[in-house]
DNA sequence: AGCACGATCTGA
DNA sequence: CAGATCGTGCTA
């Protein structure tokens, strides 16, 4: 079994944001596998985290986080990008991790071809990465333990030597706490 | 019903 | 550093 299951969203978010790296994410699109290595992530740790989209409770767009672990909540931001998460922790408690970048591992071409631009800047940054994986609204709320479409399996065992905790990116709104706080984890330069 | 803004990226 | 571009959630 190298396809993780709901036992491994199920800790803290910041454990699996961190457990997260040099995992292989693996998405199925018109008959073809695209995956690539996680290499950057960061944790939204429920109602308590002020830059965490559940911060004001439960509403349409957020309700895929307060369900149970294993899923995906894909959501539109700036009018244009899709960023993808993975949903953690305990129903009810509105966690998740974004997935900020991979490094391609299989269908670079087809990758290349959906952004319409090359180069290993290809899909670093969550939005880069929806789009080369074709990801979209249709995956929000994804089970990603069932082996279809999308999922995360086994793959590298990166030191945590090699793991950088910085503060998070884009989340200026957040309370100095928040906005403080190091959870987005870098696998450091190769 | 209207409005301000965002877990971003690109090109100048 | 501004522009693209629109769904969402807050205010009225």
């Amino acid at each position: 079994m190298i396809i993780l299951n709901k036992t491994f969203y199920e800790p803290g978010t910041l454990k699996v944001a961190r457990a997260l790296i040099g995992k292989k994410l693996v998405r199925q699109i018109g008959g073809l596998e695209l995956s690539g290595m996680i290499i950057e992530t960061e944790a939204y740790c429920g109602k308590e985290d002020s830059a965490c989209h559940a911060h004001r409770g439960k509403t349409k767009r957020n309700s895929v986080m307060f369900g149970p672990p294993g899923h995906a909540y894909v959501y539109f931001t700036y009018g244009m990008h899709y960023l993808l998460n993975m949903v953690t922790e305990a129903e009810d408690k509105p966690c998740a991790v974004l997935i900020r970048a991979i490094l391609p591992i299989a269908g670079l071409e087809e990758m290349e071809a959906r952004r319409k631009r090359k180069g290993p800047e290809l899909t670093k940054g969550p939005a880069k990465l929806c789009q080369a994986l074709g990801i979209d609204k249709s995956l929000n709320g994804w089970n990603l333990t069932s082996g279809d479409q999308l999922w995360v399996e086994d793959y590298k065992n990166i030191p945590a030597k090699l793991i950088t905790a910085t503060p998070r990116i884009g989340i200026d709104y957040a309370k100095e706490q928040h906005r403080k706080a190091l959870w987005r984890f870098v696998v450091k330069a190769e």
